[in-house]
DNA sequence: CTAACTGCAAACGTTTTGCAACTTT
DNA sequence: AAAGTTGCAAAACGTTTGCAGTTAG
């Protein structure tokens, strides 16, 4: 993850980007500093509507096939935890979440806080990919 | 979960519904059947094939609006890993799962087996609803 | 008779796709 | 010119909804 994104240039994110083997196009840039600099757990929606705070800049595909790019690069992750979407989260490195299932934020638990012990062998032929903990809660009323 | 399923009669399964608070129809009937005769872990499309499958019986509406009710009287729960869809489990004992992101298939893993600890404390002004683990898996090359 | 339930078809929100146009080399 | 990238519009997908018609207490 970009350490403290608000202050870097659009040249040190291109140079991060290339670093990462990702071609850093205009729209790539804008993408990337939305996510670096704002919140860590974005909608694909929520992307398209920052890059675009003034004016139409970058398109739904593009903001699609990115996020796509991205993830193959592993420069972001999927999150999945809300039924109607996926979240991108720009902390690729261990940790779980909180899903408030009424607002249907997310909140990181780090693996400091929260651990798994005693996975078992994994199914015949397969490669572990990821462990993913997502603890649900609800508004207490 | 209903022990070794294959072998109730329609009267069992109605008197079962109406012991968890459901009103037995006929098409709720068979929504239960198709889904405690098969596999664990169903998607919409998985049950609205398995009702009707020879001529339609159940419509789309139907399946919908009865798993929502299955899950709300806790006769099954939802299962939030494929990003591309909603898995229904008739096991709404505590355990966690494998997901073969090649195949979208899942897997049980029991909490002998798995277990989370160190959770951590909850968002102000939130109760716990679950905790979910899914163990991602891909098929070795 | 009434309340509960079902089915259809349309709507919905998210994600994917086909393809032509535009960059960049 | 070739390769890579973008934007648009449409399609696709799973899911939800409105409502008229049916069923069951």
């Amino acid at each position: 993850m970009f350490p403290d994104a608000k202050r870097l240039s659009d040249d040190d994110i291109r140079s991060w980007l290339r670093a990462r083997d990702v071609n850093p196009t205009t729209q790539r840039v804008q993408i990337a500093r939305a996510f670096f600099s704002q919140c860590v757990h974005l909608s694909a929606e929520d992307v398209l509507r920052l890059v675009n705070v003034n004016g139409e800049r970058v398109s739904k595909a593009t903001v699609y096939n990115t996020l796509a790019l991205f993830v193959d690069k592993r420069l972001i992750r999927q999150v999945v935890a809300d039924p109607t979407r996926i979240f991108y989260d720009s902390n690729t490195s261990a940790h779980h979440h909180f899903f408030d299932v009424e607002s249907g934020k997310l909140t990181d638990i780090d693996t400091d806080h929260l651990t798994v012990s005693g996975l078992p062998a994994l199914p015949a032929g397969t490669a572990l990919d990821g462990v993913d903990v997502v603890v649900r809660v609800r508004q207490r009323r």
